[in-house]
RNA sequence: GGCUUGGUAGCUCAGUCGGUAGAGCAGAGGACUGAAAAUCCUUGUGUCGGCGGUUCAAUUCCGUCCCAAGCCA
């Protein structure tokens, strides 16, 4: 069976360029795995690859949803599962993205449950806004005190969705975990690897502010600025790092230097998380983009060309896991 | 030149009626199962502008000098 291979690491590491490179040389489609990347209207902002970067090599799961619809992980597992099934058949795949969340979900699955009301959700939001907060905890630890021991009373995301949870089906979020341990074997059917990228701090901040100079003098506050007039300043992705930093320049609430600096930095903290994320993944093999980038390509071409014969021990190993 | 107000953590500031000081932000580390570029947790010793004086004790009171902003000449 054809290989996937995954690359993940933060913002700015140079992710999308590894893949460029090894799409070109074996022919192979590209998968986003970028939580804002699936989002039409949001370009310059996000890092998309340019429409001519995108002609080098089929993209998927890039521009998926338009305003005002929004994408989740579950969504995206579905999609990514839909698309794989087509393409492995003829060739390896890779998988880009920064997106924990996405990369996890993937790799090893979802809790099975179906949608919740998103009426619901935004009563609960409004409510956890409106100073309702401790009193939804106090709920959630009267039902589910094991879960909420183990969030903050303050984590008003986490205990609106297990209250979203229990009220439309019925089950808490802990035995909705234990439930999916039990059947969770089969979470990702393909052979995959996954490389991380990393990068020296102050490079990448240096590297993170030419990207933020050049989104902005490339139209960034065009484009919000449109999309704004059409009614989505709270779309999720227009919530996003650079997004809500030109939303607030928009409205005269920073200088132009307090935009790029407002970017830069929250991006470096976007990085700072997509790293926490990731290490504490064993499996993942890191590369240092600096020194290491034709080490990593070179690993890459041979889990990608040999596929299981050639990737060794830990290759060989996964596969015998996946049959 | 005179007057006024400031000078406290990397930044913005609070405070100490005299007993060597603490918030927010930044920075650092961490968590994470359907908005995740989200949401949240942990983490605060710095000649309290310099030098002198008073005092058992001064960042705090007094003097003086330096720096910044404002007002008057």
């Amino acid at each position: 069976m054809n290989p996937v291979l995954f690359i993940v690491g933060a913002t700015g590491t140079g992710k999308s360029k590894l893949a460029l490179e090894l799409a070109q040389r074996y022919r192979l489609p590209i998968m986003n795995a970028d939580s804002v990347q699936v989002y039409q209207r949001v370009d310059l902002g996000t890092a998309k690859p340019t429409a001519e970067e995108r002609r080098l090599a089929p993209h998927y799961l890039i521009d998926e949803v338009a305003p005002p619809k929004l994408f989740t992980a579950g969504q995206f597992r579905a999609r990514a599962l839909e698309i794989l099934a087509q393409l492995i058949p003829h060739s390896p795949v890779i998988i880009v993205g920064g997106s924990g969340f996405y990369v996890q979900a993937l790799q090893r699955g979802m809790f099975e449950v179906s949608e919740v009301d998103p009426q619901m959700v935004s009563r609960l939001r409004e409510q956890a806004a409106s100073g309702g907060l401790a009193e939804l905890y106090a709920e959630l630890q009267s039902v589910d005190p094991d879960f909420a021991a183990r969030i903050s009373s303050q984590d008003s995301y986490r205990v609106v969705r297990a209250l979203a949870l229990i009220r439309t089906h019925g089950k808490t979020p802990t035995q909705i975990r234990q439930e999916f341990a039990q059947k969770s074997a089969q979470a990702f059917p393909y052979p995959f690897l996954t490389l991380g990228l990393k990068i020296q701090r102050e490079l990448l901040r240096s590297r993170l502010q030419a990207r933020t100079d050049a989104m902005i003098a490339g139209g960034l506050i065009d484009e919000v600025r449109t999309l704004v007039a059409e009614g989505w300043e709270q779309w999720s992705p227009l919530l996003s790092v650079g997004y809500k930093e030109t939303q607030a320049y928009l409205k005269g609430l920073l200088s132009l230097t307090e935009l790029a600096n407002d970017i830069t930095m929250n991006s470096m903290k976007l990085a700072k998380r997509q790293g926490t994320w990731f290490r504490r993944d064993p499996q993942i093999e890191w590369f240092d983009v600096e020194t290491e980038w034709p080490q990593a390509v070179a690993r890459a071409g041979e889990w990608l060309q040999g596929g299981v014969t050639l990737t060794g021990e830990r290759g060989a190993a996964k596969m015998r896991q996946k049959e």
